[in-house]
DNA sequence: GTCTATAGTTCGATAGAC
DNA sequence: GTCTATCGAACTATAGAC
């Protein structure tokens, strides 16, 4: 007894203390930014529990101390990072929904794109970004569930809206040209280094809003063309 | 002496013997086959070299006796189909510039996208499809060289001709189309399942000259759009 | 919470019989 | 060419001292 397993209690922190001294070093936090960057640049089989260790500066153990199992970790990191994320992008949506009746095709692809791009912004939001576009990639992610519960219902919803958007455009067009968008997120997010290196500079991958400028524009380009035949 | 390293010879198969036997059970090719499925569907990392010798019914150590390391096999996937594909991408990308001065944009895109969607027609293509969208996706390819090497020229060239099919456009705009163009091919041929979920069967990814219209449709639109101002 | 030490497994790769 | 057997290293995970 006395259960190795029950480790939930360890998500409200220090516990038996109200409030704990200078900060006592976030180690889980550090484990957690570790594993973010390495899973990101090698992907989760690529990553050992000692190179994450090493990174962070603790011992093996202590990175299984705080989570159970190296899948355990992985998940975690997106729990973790998705939250504010999700939230971020609910807000976009939710504020095209209270604008009135008239839905703005750019302003929509705006919504979509922004926070995406913009994680690069935040620390650690590279990885993150990166992360996310190796796993929605990954053809055996499915038995992660991890983009099924993170991703894919606020994808469903920007779909509708965007299908809203359009009315006059048969719906599986719309469906098309927001999966060739995804396609494109996707692959900024991965940002392999692949578009500086054929594009010579023309494209300024590293400003973001430029990205954003023309990631949009192209996108509300190809629509308002279908519209028009 | 008598080096275990000098495997180049094996290149020309049977060597001692100028016809084979009924066709000896080409072990080679079927090692090669379930590496590339298991690599395209778990990752380089997430496959080891016992699974594949499952997969192929043989024992392990002969995965090595054909190929010295697993790194080895890996790489000799892409130099063993990327002669194919690459010979026929350059033979549309010729017929292109055979067929006189105007260069159709829709053309060029169809010559583009085309020979990438119909991988799928032929057996083990769909592993190589996603095989090459796993590799170009990877941060961490660059030290293995593989893009670079069987990829990046045949790119720049149809991005050069997508330049000239479009001299009223800025070079810039062209290679951000370009790019989302390319994310969405290599998003297609990952084919994790999410398009068919999130569409729930309103693109229909199954049959590959709807998706080549599709595709083909939507970008030629964007970059007519874009013309247009 | 943090550490050392190590159990138990799987890995890539090799040796050598046939 | 094909096989069995196995080495040494690396891996995930656990035990237990502090």
């Amino acid at each position: 007894m006395n259960d190795v397993r029950r480790r939930k209690s360890r998500l409200k922190q220090p516990q038996g203390r109200v409030r704990q001294p200078p900060k006592s070093r976030d180690t889980r936090g550090a484990i957690l930014r570790s594993a973010e960057a390495l899973f990101a640049n090698q992907g989760l089989h690529g990553t050992s529990i000692r190179d994450i260790a090493v990174d962070a500066g603790v011992p093996p153990a202590l990175v299984l101390y705080y989570f159970q199992t190296k899948d355990d970790l992985y998940q975690e990191i997106f729990r973790w990072r998705s939250k504010a994320l999700g939230e971020l992008r609910e807000e976009r949506l939710a504020a095209l929904l209270r604008s009135g009746t008239k839905l703005d095709l750019r302003q929509v692809l705006d919504a979509m794109v922004r926070p995406l791009i913009e994680l690069r912004n935040e620390p650690g939001g590279v990885a993150y970004a990166r992360l996310i576009a190796r796993e929605v990639s990954d053809p055996s992610e499915a038995s992660r569930g991890i983009i099924a519960k993170t991703l894919d219902p606020i994808a469903r919803r920007f779909l509708q809206v965007l299908v809203d958007a359009v009315p006059d455009l048969p719906e599986s067009k719309v469906h098309w040209a927001y999966h060739f968008l995804i396609a494109s997120l996707i692959w900024l997010m991965a940002n392999t280094g692949r578009i500086q290196r054929l594009s010579e500079g023309r494209c300024n991958v590293a400003d973001p809003e430029a990205v954003i400028r023309e990631t949009v524009e192209f996108f509300v380009s190809g629509i308002e063309g279908l519209r028009r035949g």
